[in-house]
DNA sequence: CGTGTAATTGAGGATGATCAACCAAGGTGG
DNA sequence: CCACCTTGGTTGATCATCCTCAATTACACG
């Protein structure tokens, strides 16, 4: 989750060969925190690199005023939109939750980016697979109790990271529960000493505890 | 879902110019309806192409005997295994559930394959976030009631297509309910007039009222 | 025609969603 | 500096939903 300051290190950049005087077809934007990049159903036609900040990726809500379920999270290094590869339009929503860095590019100036370069399809490839991966684990613990879920997510450390300060009703969405819910699995887990629990902050204070809510062996 | 029977139109030969005397680097191998290709946490060290067939993907179980949740089905012209590239072990397990064609490669020959061909990493990518995209809408239907889900997924047409046919515990625990709770949804569905049910078939019989149970506007 | 597996049906109980009230904290304006 | 309002989080009570366990039925197989 360490921001992408410039195109030298970044992925994109060094398959572009920029630090051989290549050009790197994506560009810097930046968005406010809570500012939308792009709704699901928005014909698709740019493609989009987190450098900075986190987006959340969430579906279609029937309201229209609301949002949809939070479903996963994107940091520096990820690719956002990829779907325009292969459809037209885009699957979900995506939403600034921090200020935000990103490099756009059009889903054209992309094919041709993929098409020149040797290694760009390769990097934009591992990166695709590692969303794919990223978001797999979290997949399997939507079953499971509550309290149990809530374990399983502060042991893989995500609240450290990209979920810092985040309200708490995102993280209840990607988990899979009601505001609540999250919070009653929250207290549950404090009276067993397993967290400590303030109205913005979870501290880990019993590793093993938290294990054990967990259900893991 | 049509099964891919040589190279040439596999996008994988295709990639490999196997049509200008190229060679593919993935060979043919078979399953029987029930093998499991490979098992989550297993060294990924392989990556499979799937021609013919239908492949599910689930999660570990907590009894090692047992089967994990089925998060996700394979038809011809996806991969399986693609996490090779970014961890040392899978992170799901894969079985086949009819008898399955699949073309396999090893890791090492896969990364040569992807740095040598131009056009190798574009045809993979593509795969991979079309898998990505057909795998998202499912995990947005994860929320409301078991009858909408139900609905949902016949609406999708899923049953039509890869599911056909499938015994109903792989379809239940697709779609995050118990085989008990999938059976009265479908009932619920059958005495509304939207579908008709025996042990071994769906037949959808009134979409508008089908619409309406998946509740949408 | 038995036998075993998978699907169904039924009853009971645990879990989480919902609705509502309450509480903490930040910002704004007087 | 303090009342006020707004926002987001917590707590409580109620209820629908789905899971569990058990018994029964359908169907494929030998």
């Amino acid at each position: 989750m360490t921001p992408i300051t410039n195109c030298v290190g970044c992925p994109v950049g060094d398959a572009s060969n920029v630090g051989e005087g290549d050009r790197c077809p994506m560009t810097d934007r930046r968005w406010k925190s809570g500012a939308m990049l792009f709704s699901a159903g928005e014909p698709a036609s740019a493609v989009w690199f987190v450098k900075k900040g986190t987006v959340v990726l969430s579906k279609p809500a029937d309201q229209p005023d609301a949002d949809g379920i939070t479903w996963a999270v994107r940091g520096p290094g990820a690719f956002l939109g990829l779907e325009a590869l292969v459809r037209d339009t885009y699957v979900d929503s995506a939403r600034a939750v921090t200020d935000v860095c990103a490099c756009v590019t059009s889903l054209r100036e992309l094919e041709a980016w993929l098409d020149r370069k040797h290694t760009a399809a390769r990097a934009v490839l591992q990166c695709a697979v590692q969303a794919q991966v990223d978001d797999s684990p979290r997949r399997a613990s939507a079953d499971g109790s509550a309290v149990r879920r809530v374990a399983e997510w502060l042991l893989d450390g995500g609240h450290e990271q990209e979920w810092h300060g985040l309200p708490r009703r995102l993280v209840a969405g990607f988990l899979g529960m009601q505001p609540e819910t999250l919070s009653r699995a929250l207290a549950s887990l404090a009276t067993i000493g397993a967290v400590e629990v303030t109205r913005r902050s979870i501290t880990v204070t019993n590793r093993n505890t938290l294990t054990q809510a967990a259900g893991r062996h």
